[in-house]
DNA sequence: GGGCACACGTGAATC
DNA sequence: TGATTCACGTGTGCC
């Protein structure tokens, strides 16, 4: 129940950076059905951002402009930090076992019990081997 | 060496909703300080979000308006699930003994890390116990 | 001052 | 349809 194994698992969108492949489950992870690298190679987004905030005081007046020169660095830099974070999610769902809702949240809360549980079923383990044992 | 435990841990900008409470740790997290829910009682920065896509299909040209009657629900459904998020990484940090440094993919990495030893020992120490033993 | 890490609002997709 | 979840670009604080 509420796990389907044939489903996206995490969602992909990949609407900015892929049109086509619509529901592999995350085609651009590394080491899923990949070379290393999924190779960026489409820097065509060009999103030219606009932020109107209201009522803020606006530490500074700043901003150079929303000619995409500069802040290209920023956005791939957090792309990358996304899919490492994304990578050791993955990584984390191949070694907890039961793993009861396909979402961050409930992959997270799954892994805490299975590490309380392998915590206790240690401890209990140890505490068996040199207790008042049969020997 | 790279682990400040009087450090803000995960930084808490808390810009928008509070730009009072610069420094500490996760204000906004339940459980920490504060009663059962921190009381969002601030809805007014009316952030009026204006995005240009270049080269974009744009699946549909609907968005009814920006006047922020409608999906103010949907930004306090999404702040909730970072909340809910936020607060299992908090209880992961809780959980796991050795963490090596304070972001969240390495949190998950020595989560992992710490899973794969727990089941290593584990397991060797079931097979020690009705192996050829002392008895 | 550049790099890093995080929170945010928003579009889209799934159910 | 409405709720939920995710990825994205962006603002920003800290080293």
């Amino acid at each position: 129940m509420s796990l389907n194994l044939n489903q996206p698992l995490f969602r992909e969108k990949l609407t900015v950076q892929k049109p086509d492949n619509p529901r592999v489950p995350f085609a651009n992870w590394v080491q899923f059905n990949n070379p290393p690298r999924p190779a960026p190679q489409d820097e065509r987004e060009v999103v030219t951002g606009i932020l109107t905030h209201e009522k803020r005081p606006r530490k500074r007046g700043r901003k150079p402009a929303n000619g995409q020169e500069e802040p290209l660095n920023h956005v791939k830099a957090e792309r990358q930090r996304r899919e490492k974070v994304n990578q050791i999610f993955y990584a984390l769902l191949a070694v907890v076992p039961n793993i009861s809702k396909m979402d961050k949240a409930s992959l997270l809360g799954n892994a805490i019990t299975y590490i309380t549980d392998l915590q206790k079923k240690l401890k209990e383990m140890e505490s068996e081997r040199n207790g008042p044992n049969n020997c």
